[in-house]
DNA sequence: TGGTCGCCTATGGCAATCCATGGAAACAGA
DNA sequence: TCTGTTTCCATGGATTGCCATAGGCGACCA
């Protein structure tokens, strides 16, 4: 299955309206959705966005905990409650909701990040951030790589 | 399983265009893509390069950690969020994105060179001055290659 | 064995297309 | 009517695809 990939820097006019990248909306609409679904990060301030087979994954994922659990509750309230499915206009943009902008600290420009399933939209300067960050962690931490250079090198398809 | 192998310089023109090697195409294609997936390093200045196969295994991989993880989102921000699937042209010609090049500190021309399951794209100049470390290094750890032989049969000859 | 022919590859340039972006116009709800 | 939202259009720049050229390598023939 297609995979969201690679890195962009998209402006946000003044309507809120922002340019998702060609490729990621390629993904989206092979998914069967001319549009994307965002949600806030759990994680920290950016936004996570994906099509609508990782939402059905999502949903999956909650089910599977107790229907009347304080921690299914607070996560679905987060994962779609909070969540925004955003159409694609007819020029591929969609326009970020207030609040979902106001999450991620983004203004006037925003940064595509493809992570496979789905994706991250961060305020540019946050986003070099978090990637200059991960890309410390994996230099140290060249172990986890280890495991697929060994299972490529000695299997294959 | 078809490897990358050799060594090529080819030239970059004006829109960021280079060939790559025949030889190289053939085992991309082989896989079942008319493209190339390409990264930055991790450890140095140089461009690394694979076909669908070694790139399904990283994501096989990341798809087998909690997609919510802190861990899962650094490491694919990395493995995927900086790389590109770069499209062969007409002609076996890709365009390398101005990140990449970049990176490796390419400029007008660029040197691919086959590490079986994967490649690199160096620095013309660069790449020789790896290659004459790693021959200096791999007589160092020529050791470490151990004979399939001797770990199947359990002892030596 | 020497020469010629032809295919494949690499490389440059041109043209058509796609994409991101800004703005105007149509629309809906209050 | 006014405000906020959505659809449509225009444009410039970047990207992609296509064609032409040239050099190298091997095959085939004499």
């Amino acid at each position: 299955m297609e995979s969201f990939r690679g890195r962009f820097t998209n402006k946000i006019d003044a309507k809120g309206r922002v340019s998702v990248p060609a490729k990621f909306r390629s993904v989206a609409t092979a998914q069967g959705l001319s549009g994307v679904i965002c949600f806030p990060s759990i994680q920290g301030q950016v936004i996570e966005g994906c099509g609508p087979s990782f939402s059905g994954v999502i949903e999956e994922m909650l089910e599977r905990l107790d229907p009347f659990s304080a921690e299914r509750d607070m996560l679905a309230s987060v994962l779609i409650g909070s969540s925004s499915e955003l159409m694609f206009d007819g020029d591929g943009r969609v326009v970020l909701p207030e609040e979902l902008r106001e999450h991620a600290g983004i203004k006037d420009e925003a940064t595509f990040v493809g992570l496979g399933q789905k994706f991250q939209i961060w305020e540019p300067a946050a986003g070099a951030a978090f990637f200059a960050e991960a890309l410390a962690k994996a230099r140290a931490h060249g172990d986890l790589l280890k495991s697929p250079l060994a299972l490529a090198g000695g299997g294959g398809k």
